[in-house]
DNA sequence: AATATATATTGACACTGTAAACATTATTTT
DNA sequence: AAAATAATGTTTACAGTGTCAATATATATT
């Protein structure tokens, strides 16, 4: 039977349905995402979205490839900022921060185990490994600085990486329940713990 | 109608169903814990259990409640083991990321942003600030010592907790693609960490 | 023009949270 | 002890979800 519509192929759905998806997820999480809204918003059957990924997580994970575009153009950004190796590697961490910030719902499906199975997407791993050795070779550079601690870079990679991944986390979440927040702006906070602790790693 | 069944009130629903919520939760996601599933499991209507929550996020809370309550735990008999203000911090630190892998779902629970308004419930509150003080205490401790930071102390305080929280975090949700920990085991890997920062930051 | 492929629809199934009305049992008050 | 009340269940219902199978239509390829 026909409908009347005037076209039966959308003809953009695919980048439609990312698009809308990615403005529900501004501002709700994950549960708060179906692919029948975005069908109906889009003005479709609410199975449509399944000629273009084949369930839910595809989508998710389309949506976790652009986040890591978006970030690794941030940590780019930021490592131009100065030829310094320490304001280097203090700029990186802000820039993570700032990406958690500008882009929470990406950052979320980034990182907090919304995949199944990694492995499963290529693509995925690939984007993973881009944005760490960014940092690889950030850190490389402060470790052959004089002061730089002797210990092996995995362990300074792994703790710079947990201090900003950290700190962008309590503060997306609302878990930091301290005065510091509220008298200082949180940009401000960020930078301050990162200089602090950078520079407490790598001068003097 | 009479359905003949032995015991209209089941007389130990809310225990039953907080106890079978937690072995869900052990092997998944807040996403796969539904309220009917735990009501059939506990032979009961499917809307039984909102005579004891009034709804999924109430269960919740009780559920994080909980989880601070043991994490409390872990971070008392760390700080317990020495009376060397550094290596508390650093004990403090493992048995943050030791609960994290020992109670996954709970730690997600509690950090992950699961619950809407969390001024609506004040025990979440009290609990947060009850696992704050702990952390506070021992830092200030740290910074009494003569080698310590010059830096306002909650900034230390938040860099410290950043980083136990982003390294558990990392670790929890496999984001870590390191040799590192395929080389050694975790946790080993999360005692180095934090050992070389919290003595890069207090000693020498 | 005929055929194949991509894209969309309809209908269905098995789930979900939760609200309203009602039933049964336990507890409290008289 | 009887009556009233509160606590704890059940049934039914609504609106939503992901996803499958069968079917329709438009576009691309031969």
């Amino acid at each position: 039977m026909n409908t009347r519509k005037s076209t039966y192929h959308h003809g953009n759905l695919r980048e439609v349905l990312i698009t809308s998806a990615l403005e529900i997820l501004k501002e709700g999480t994950i549960q708060d995402l179906s692919l029948r809204a975005l069908a109906r918003k889009a003005g479709v059957s609410q199975t449509a979205p399944y000629r273009h990924f084949e369930d839910k997580e595809a989508l998710i994970v389309v949506l976790i490839l652009e986040g890591s575009a978006i970030m690794q153009e941030y940590m780019k950004n930021a490592i131009a900022i100065s030829d310094d190796p320490v304001e280097r590697l203090i700029n990186l961490g802000i820039s993570y921060c700032d990406f958690s910030q500008d882009h929470p719902a990406h950052f979320r499906l980034m990182f907090s185990g919304n995949v199944e199975d990694k492995e499963k997407y290529e693509a995925l791993v690939e984007a993973d490994k881009n944005g760490s050795e960014i940092v690889e070779v950030i850190v490389s550079e402060c470790m052959k600085l004089p002061n730089a601690p002797q210990i092996k870079p995995e362990i300074v990679r792994l703790a710079c990486w947990s201090l900003v991944h950290g700190l962008a986390n309590l503060i997306l979440n609302d878990v930091i329940r301290d005065d510091i927040l509220i008298k200082r702006d949180k940009r401000t906070v960020v930078s301050e713990v990162i200089s602090f602790y950078t520079k407490t790693m790598f001068e003097k």
